[in-house]
DNA sequence: GCCGAATTTGGAATCGATTCCAAAAGGATG
DNA sequence: CATCCTTTTGGAATCGATTCCAAATTCGGC
């Protein structure tokens, strides 16, 4: 194991002093042409690599954010997670990331180690943020980006969608085409990531259209995934009056829910329509496809690191919240009642 | 912006020197109770954080792996990822995530990057790991484990599956369910991440039990997204003498497939089986249901990284390479013939 | 060829935690 | 209470790149 070569050890070899090897290699104007051909040369010969930890300390800057996210297995995150990286990279970023669980302990624990790494940055993703989390980050003046959360702080950054529009236009929709019994499975009570405005953005629908939202017709899910929208959907469906448009709050969800019409032998749109939410890869592919609304988590991770920069750079962004538009998509799974 | 507190400053304030101060925080026996009491005191007091940049100068090791992976946003990887950090969290690590879309240019960069960030140790997953990557691996001693490849190395570290026999296995199953005009679509042609296993491994089946690898048979992919799995089965299900039974090597590429027999109003399983490849979450909530085999993926992920431990700790692992047992799951897509 | 201004350069000090070394304190023993 | 041994302690040196300052060099103009 031999020792590393460091800075020091290829401007002897150079022939020049540190400073200006340290010059050469931080594209600084003021070196002579041969000097700096002699550095890099050196730099070929002795293969070196630059300790970006020493440069770290410093400098007093990474060039690493740190990213608190849910669950990367969830599609959702993970493209917004692509959206940032793809940004971040050119510029010379990393990111370490994090799956919390939405648990508050564990973002917690994330926050400090990242802290203790010495992040840029932080982005937040969580269906529940803890006051404590976005007063730690004010009090400590961390760079941060709310996520995809319904939060809003007078000066903590986020990006989001309208969910409690696009939940509207979802249930809106399917009034449109006919049905006067829609229900819908929702997600966690308290969910801060959109979940509670799309309940509401349900409401609004209804109502607006005076159709009465019944008691059982409103199906709060513990959580988002297919299981629990095969489960909530079999639910529904097993009433007495059965309602025959569902909105899901959520396209893993509203597989789940397909599944369950599936096997129940109930035919869909025929004899339910359902409408999904967030527009995964998949909701295309299943047959029948889909009507979901899409959230545009690629810009949003694009966006979300747009506006971090923007505070790592110390420059006051445009605006603190960033609305993205949603988009409803008409596919198969809500085709017209006849 | 108020100057970050040191552990100078934690020393003073306690009135006992730095390096006391230090071997507190490290747990280190040797320090008088009063003294350490009087140490963490002015740690709750200062709000002190520290800094692990410099600990990670000093210490020649930062307690972060180096990630790359062809793409966060794809669901195989994501689960690989978080089978690696529910293990290394627990142990004070965490990782850098770059997805480099099996690009060997970005893959080169990535690790570049990595290795200036100093860290710990790598982890490359990856549909073709040039070998240049390993050479440099190997050269620079670099604790590094392959998962998810097909590739052998007598020094280097890999995980993963017999895709060969798994691909038998599955393909042996639709033989025995009485299909003989057996299909597959297949990935990229040097796919070393266990396409050219798979397809070796349907070749064997078809071979072993005396049925003919008829040419437009074998479609090969391009990547193993929805969209090639679709266009591949239409392509089979339009010949003249289409197969009645389909081996697709991914899940995603079966899905696809799925969606493309319900297009042309081919019946699954009674018009032609389908057996996809990876056990996604979807597969078992499509309608209908897909038969595949499950590749553990979280398990890929920690017995990675109880293989990179052991070789940042210096010890010897018990084995180069380790593989893992697949397992067929029989579900809807593929039932019985009558 | 000389002077002052502008450009280049070398090297010491710095970032903050760790660790080694020597010194100080504590404790046991006769 | 002197001696020796162990435990505890403070502080200087270290990790490797950057940056600031002063010294050295270059350059233009006359």
């Amino acid at each position: 194991m031999n020792k590393p070569v460091r800075l020091v050890d290829v401007a002897m070899r150079a022939g020049v002093g540190v400073g200006t090897a340290s010059r050469v290699i931080n594209h600084h104007p003021s070196v002579k042409e041969d000097k700096r051909r002699r550095v890099l040369e050196a730099i070929e010969e002795m293969d070196y690599q630059l300790n970006g930890i020493a440069r770290s300390l410093k400098a007093n800057r990474t060039k690493t954010i740190g990213v608190l996210i849910p669950d990367i297995a969830n599609e959702f995150y993970a493209d917004v997670v692509r959206g940032m990286e793809d940004l971040a990279s050119p510029e010379g970023y990393t990111y370490i990331l994090n799956s919390t669980d939405s648990d508050t302990d564990k973002e917690k624990q994330s926050i400090s180690i990242m802290r203790e790494k010495q992040v840029d940055g932080i982005m937040m993703m969580s269906h529940t943020v803890a006051p404590e989390m976005l007063e730690y980050i004010q009090n400590n003046n961390l760079p941060a980006v709310l996520v995809a959360s319904s939060l809003r702080h007078p000066t903590i950054a986020s990006v989001s969608i309208n969910n409690r529009a696009a939940a509207y236009d979802a249930v809106a929709y399917l009034i449109a085409l006919g049905h006067t019994r829609v229900a819908m499975v929702s997600g966690p009570a308290r969910d801060q990531s959109g979940g509670v405005d799309r309940l509401n953005g349900y409401r609004d629908a209804m109502g607006e259209h005076g159709l009465p939202v019944l008691e059982n017709y409103v199906q709060m899910g513990t959580d988002y995934t297919y299981r629990t929208g095969y489960e909530k959907m079999k639910r529904l469906l097993m009433l007495e009056h059965p309602p025959t448009g569902v909105f899901l709050a959520g396209d893993y969800m509203a597989i789940g829910g397909l599944k369950a019409a599936d096997e129940l032998g109930i035919r869909v749109p025929e004899h339910v329509a359902v409408v999904g939410f967030d527009n995964l890869a998949v909701s295309e592919y299943y047959a029948p496809s889909l009507t979901t609304v899409n959230q545009p988590r690629y810009q949003m991770g694009q966006e979300a690191m747009r506006l971090l920069f923007c505070q790592i750079h110390g420059e006051t962004p445009k605006e603190v919240s960033v609305v993205l538009p949603h988009q409803l998509l008409r596919r198969q799974s809500s085709e017209k009642l006849k």
